[in-house]
DNA sequence: CTGAAAGCGCTAACAG
DNA sequence: CTGTTAGCGCTTTCAG
């Protein structure tokens, strides 16, 4: 690995010299800037950063914590944050926690040792302490979080208005006629799932129908939950005619659910979701949702994450950035075939 | 941001027990390793990794390249290489390139000035050179390809039998009883498009069907192409019966072609196409794949890496590991109805 | 404009 | 077992 003595010896010149050549941090004349970006090209010389990163105290790397890439949301909150940090060279490092507290708590710990500039975290849910992230805090390590508020935490926060989108969804299905809708909810411990809940009471109580318990189901934003709980619900005596699922994997678990029940949606069930499916305008049904911005989710969490870096915006007390949601009305919430009679 | 200096002072050791304790490098006396751990716990000391990278030559990081996380493919890809690299501690820089070469050139240099320990990497098509990845491993970074094979290049790559997999799909699609067989590929400068359209010559010659050249469109694995390559191939005055799309992608923009024509798949058309789709199971229709093991691809390829990187396989020529393909038989090829007469 | 030198935080001899 | 010390490759004063 070349290093910097070599490419000033090479070139004839002094190692601050080279630094200046490549940092722009001084005036060089221009026969010795010639000379040095000569014998860089030649000896394939990449400034190590690590060495420089130890001299200046920065890293140009970002954390961001997710709970699963695998899941058709984060992708874009993901490439949305790369594509922000892109812009001034930072480097993005990615992980999984499965929404496991314990692997948050590590990566975060890692994620320090490794001396990131600041950390994009989309928190696991059932910690109302959230140490590991105060601890972080403390230690001067900025951190924005995207999509979930930590519960008791006063921390930058870049996510959507859950309630409003919800309402509005549900709006939609009242005005379609629907009166008996259900809702299948993410896990309570979770802000974010009590948030959509909430829009669905609101929207019903706002329309005078009152919220019959038996309708509301807990998953865990999974595939599996939606799909248990589905069935649960189409097995009830007084099937719902509407059904609300509080996020995208549910849905899909939902949709098995339906056909092996043998249920058509929408003639049979009318289906709405929170989240869009980047593929649903290919497949049927063609699915309503309650669209994220994800892109641009990670793009401003990235952005204002930047801001906190550069110290632009010292001492500022937290932000609360809440980007609009857009119902997607589809086929699957507008085809119910009322039951004549 | 506490030091092991720090520690050391506090703990009322010198810096090189402190070392030993942390990385169990020499043997130390209960009591001062107990006085340390203590230090470390009160301090939230977290030792510097970048000072720790800069001194033994090894940071811990592996940088991976993509074409795009956004495509369903990759998702599955970065995740089985993230799980095989944590169990060892190290960290994953992940990027996009959308396929454009500069960004790859340009994310190499990022991920040598850093120092990642190796790199994986879908080259992105149209590079006979690959000069950036030759300079890399010139310099001793170990390198492992997946999916895409560079061309000229002798490099360790783990990717799967596109050649068989293309075939069995396109046998399928003849004990179905289809003749008129149309393929959408992807961009033939890259080998694995060409293999796939390899496959599915070597098919249809076995079956004694001679291949017809306006039945096979040359796309980019974008869903756009799909879309206006599919609305071609269904104005054709003798329409195929049956539709094999290189990628997962390009046929969700086949799909769309088909509703717009008013073509149904299955019943007029049947489709087929490598690459599975995750949520397809709860879409319709279910779509024909030829499965890749996404998954385990990047797992693999991360192993590999690891070897390479602790130089257990030094020397040792570059492997070519392909993996099996899965033929995932759905709805959409089986459910054709034969045209009478 | 240029070079010399101190030191970022840590590891790895080495001497005791 | 423990402490001291020389760098890892770079940036950044500070003289000249």
């Amino acid at each position: 690995m070349t290093t910097i003595k070599e490419i000033a010896q090479r070139a004839g010149v002094s190692i601050g010299t080279v630094s200046n050549v490549i940092n722009g941090t001084a005036a060089v004349s221009d026969r010795r800037r010639e000379r040095v970006q000569a014998a860089i090209q030649e000896l394939d010389y990449h400034p190590n950063q690590v060495a420089r990163s130890l001299k200046i105290r920065r890293t140009g790397m970002v954390g961001m914590i997710i709970s699963d890439i695998t899941n058709p949301f984060f992708p874009q909150l993901v490439r949305g944050a790369e594509d922000a940090l892109l812009k001034q060279q930072n480097l993005l490092i990615t992980f999984n926690t499965d929404d496991r507290l314990e692997r948050e708590r590590h990566i975060f710990s890692v994620l320090r040792a490794h001396r990131v500039d600041g950390v994009l975290v989309v928190v696991a849910p059932g910690d109302s302490q959230a140490v590991h992230i105060q601890d972080a805090r403390k230690a001067g390590l900025p951190i924005v979080c995207l999509d979930r508020v930590p519960p008791g935490l006063e921390i930058d926060i870049v996510s959507v208005d859950n309630v409003g989108g919800t309402r509005q969804c549900i709006e939609h299905l009242l005005a379609q006629g629907h009166r008996e809708i259900a809702i299948i909810t993410g896990p309570v411990a979770l802000e974010t799932a009590r948030e959509r809940l909430q829009g669905y009471s609101e929207a019903l109580g706002q329309a005078g129908i009152p919220v019959r318990k038996e309708w509301i189901r807990e998953g865990d934003f999974r595939a599996d939950s939606g799909y248990r709980l589905g069935k649960e619900l189409l097995s009830t005596p007084t099937r719902p005619t509407a059904l609300f699922v509080s996020n995208n994997t549910m849905t899909l678990g939902v949709l098995r659910a339906l056909e092996e029940c043998g249920v058509r949606c929408p003639e049979e069930i009318a289906l709405a979701m929170f989240d869009d499916l980047p593929l649903t305008d290919s497949f049927h049904p063609h699915l309503t949702a309650v669209a994220q911005p994800a892109y641009a989710i990670g793009y401003r969490g990235a952005e204002l994450l930047l801001e906190r870096i550069e110290k632009k915006s010292e001492g500022q007390p937290p932000l609360k950035i809440q980007l609009p949601t857009e119902l997607k009305i589809r086929e699957s919430s507008t085809g119910y075939l009322r039951r004549s009679g």
